[in-house]
DNA sequence: GGGCAGGTCTAAG
DNA sequence: CTTAGACCTGCC
């Protein structure tokens, strides 16, 4: 029932997907470095390429550069390796059925109408150092400034490679990276009072007073505690991290918009624990929703 | 120019 | 234990 990455022919795609939306997954806010690749209108390319350009999502992840962009009811992944071996399958999330999550929502006619409108929507398994550092710099921010801070950051101290497309990419940098750079490094990048925060996880990460594999076998609770041991990590952060990194898909992110939602909607009445099991994900539909209906998109 | 953006820390009751 | 204020920065 789950679907594989399929490899041949130099072509890795998925075969008709269901709940796969790369507009969805990109633009959902639960990741910062995939933009919609812009067609350069000045150069001279012929008019048929003019269609595909639209839906094309690029960016960095795995330490691959990748574009992936949906043709027809299949998903082709740019970039993937020939032996990716599962990397894709896992980075998508492609264990988890979606549909089954989306049905157990019927019974609340918010998370519902949510779901309708971002049922295309998968929770990325991403790094869970980039995850960590991404959501620390995030918080009291917004997102094109979150973007351009993380992407300046990867430019200045992360591993360059070469993409697919023969253009220079950049790996997340690594704790050891950040910490060479300092907290001043940091505030070179303008990430203001965040440099500090991001200084100190990258300390913690690098001298093992904060193992982020252990996390995997931590219940969400534990999760919790231990990642909000590092300055500037909060429960906002930390459950971000859990659900966007480690799968922990109870973990349930409160922020402005899903504050604005449980007030609006649920009258101030409901808690993580009543979204349950899938709550994270539940909170992925419903903080994509009510941006949708104020306007909100990008 | 004050307000705001996917929050968190700190100090004070 | 709960709650104001402050906080870097950039864009409106």
């Amino acid at each position: 029932m789950t679907t594989k990455l399929i490899q041949k022919n130099d072509l890795s795609f998925f075969r008709s997907p269901v709940n796969f939306d790369p507009e969805l997954i990109f633009n959902c806010g639960q990741c910062f470095r995939f933009d919609r690749k812009t067609v350069d209108t000045t150069l001279d390319t012929p008019a048929d390429t003019n269609a595909s350009g639209n839906g094309v999502f690029c960016g960095v992840a795995k330490g691959r550069y990748i574009e992936v962009e949906k043709l027809g009811d299949d998903i082709i992944i740019r970039g993937a390796d020939k032996d990716a071996d599962g990397l894709w399958d896992d980075y998508f999330d492609m264990d988890t059925d979606y549909g089954a999550i989306g049905k157990s929502f019927e019974h609340d006619r918010v998370l519902c109408e949510a779901y309708k409108y971002g049922s295309g929507i998968r929770i990325l398994h991403q790094d869970e150092f980039e995850t960590l550092i991404s959501f620390i710099i995030s918080q009291n921010n917004n997102i094109p400034r979150i973007k351009g801070i993380i992407k300046n950051l990867c430019a200045a101290y992360g591993e360059p490679f070469e993409g697919f497309d023969g253009n220079t990419y950049h790996a997340f940098p690594t704790a050891e990276a950040i910490v060479r750079a300092g907290e001043q490094g940091m505030k070179e990048l303008r990430m203001g009072f965040r440099a500090g925060y991001v200084y100190d996880a990258a300390k913690k990460v690098l001298d093992g007073e904060i193992d982020l594999k252990s996390v995997y076998g931590m219940d969400t609770k534990s999760a919790l505690e231990y990642l909000m041991k590092i300055k500037g990590v909060g429960l906002k952060v930390a459950s971000c991290t859990a659900l966007f990194a480690f799968k922990k898909y109870d973990a349930f992110p409160v922020d402005v918009w899903v504050k604005r939602i449980l007030e609006k909607y649920y009258n101030g009445e409901k808690d993580a624990d009543y979204f349950g099991e899938y709550g994270g994900v539940a909170q992925q539909y419903l903080f994509y929703y009510e941006r949708c209906m104020n306007g909100v998109m990008l």
